[in-house]
DNA sequence: GAGTGGTCTAGACCACGCT
DNA sequence: GCGTGGTCTAGACCACTCA
């Protein structure tokens, strides 16, 4: 039962699933059932669950308890986007230059994003995006001031925002929202990027929140619209295996 | 061994992502061996790996053949974008009306696109997106023009592109990839859309491929900046058990 | 009641990393 | 050589679905 140097686990699941790839299993009908594959195969059931577990994983089936396995359409509506380095979709890269940390009062906006009171103390941070000498985003971040959290440069100017927070807030679990619109870009992105007359540019909103949702930090991003392009794709990591 | 109602190694899986999330376990940090865990559950290896399992699909750990399991830190900067329903963040729902059906000549853009040669024949399908009677987005996407290959218009008003494609295709299995971009309207768009003097939107760029990159079908979104923001979050469902 | 998937056991052998 | 995780077995009982 193991000619192969592949496991048998990994066999099966790379059978069904070329089986459901070259159309022989359309989404909706059963895959044979888990004792006629340990017969099919000469395998006990635990490594057959197995197999059947790295399709599942991969949205190829969904089990169903007392009736069988059926192959799943996968959703073609959830698209994973990646930052930093996958951001600009080919391989180019982007250097960072921190432009400054201020300590400075918070204006409606931030306040109300970072649910503090107006005026309270935030730490803001304003970095540029190059690549190579030209500025494609200017990003400007927030978060509470806080005494003895001292943040070092040389973090701010490599770290990803995300990650600044979480290290300033000792908490390692934080989660990120982001929403993306087109905009008019703010005076002083106006002034770091290239941009034609009407000042349009992708916003990128972030968040930082931790376990609770509360939120930790805060900030946009401006993003030339000639040389920033978010790529996205769906099944980029599940979906293989 | 079994005094609750949950399964064994969904307590383990459980107990052991408490731990990490209150910061008793960090990134880096060896888990208990498997063996040990045995042990201090009472309860065989393999439920043991089930539970470690779940653990590692969500992200939380990553094991090390001869070494161990160690608590891995989350990515943040991959992120998971939802169309169609969740597109806009909140509950609110759009509406579709088909604009028109056309069979044309493909320009230079969408012949480059789809791989065909200038002036091939196309079908141009445009929808527009409506929240109440709001229009929010206009859609205008290519597929090659093939006989014998109706699109029944009830499915084109309320099917997503991908969908669309697929079932024309009459493959099931494909993927979409996407670039996102701010940028000025079409001509046809400004018409369509209530944008500002500039025409400021951003722009959804989709292809639809099959399983060798094939490209299936192309075509373009612009969304009003006001109404259509995309919101995307880290973590949204891996790390969910 | 027969068949299905969900859970679980108490072992086994292996390749690997360490010391 | 010993502990680790990776793979695998040949059973078991359960809840569920369907005829």
């Amino acid at each position: 039962m193991k000619r192969s140097f592949v496991p048998a686990y990994y066999q099966v699941a790379e059978d069904l699933s070329r089986e459901i790839e070259a159309g022989g299993l359309r989404p909706g009908d059963a895959i044979p059932s888990e004792s006629q594959l340990c017969a099919r195969y000469g395998i006990s059931r635990m490594t057959v669950r197995q197999g059947l577990n790295l399709l599942g994983e991969a949205d190829y089936i969904r089990s169903v308890p007392g009736k069988g396995s059926f192959v799943s359409a996968p959703r073609l509506d959830r698209i994973a986007l990646e930052f930093g380095e996958g951001a600009l979709g080919d391989g180019r890269r982007l250097e960072q230059e921190l432009l400054g940390v201020d300590v400075v009062s918070a204006d409606a906006e931030v306040a109300e994003r970072l649910s503090l009171t107006e005026a309270a103390k935030v730490v803001q941070f304003r970095r540029l995006s190059l690549l190579g000498t030209k500025p494609v985003a200017f990003e400007q971040k927030y978060l509470p001031y806080a005494k003895g959290r001292p943040l070092v440069e040389q973090e701010i100017r490599y770290a990803a925002f995300p990650a600044l927070v979480a290290r300033s807030c000792e908490t390692h679990l934080v989660k990120v929202r982001m929403t993306i619109y087109a905009g008019k870009a703010s005076a002083e992105a106006t002034a770091k990027l290239p941009l034609d007359d009407c000042g349009i540019c992708m916003v990128l909103e972030q968040s930082v929140l931790d376990q609770d949702d509360r939120v930790l930090g805060w900030g946009k991003t401006y993003c030339s619209p000639e040389e920033y392009r978010l790529t996205a794709e769906s099944d980029p990591f599940w979906n293989r295996m």
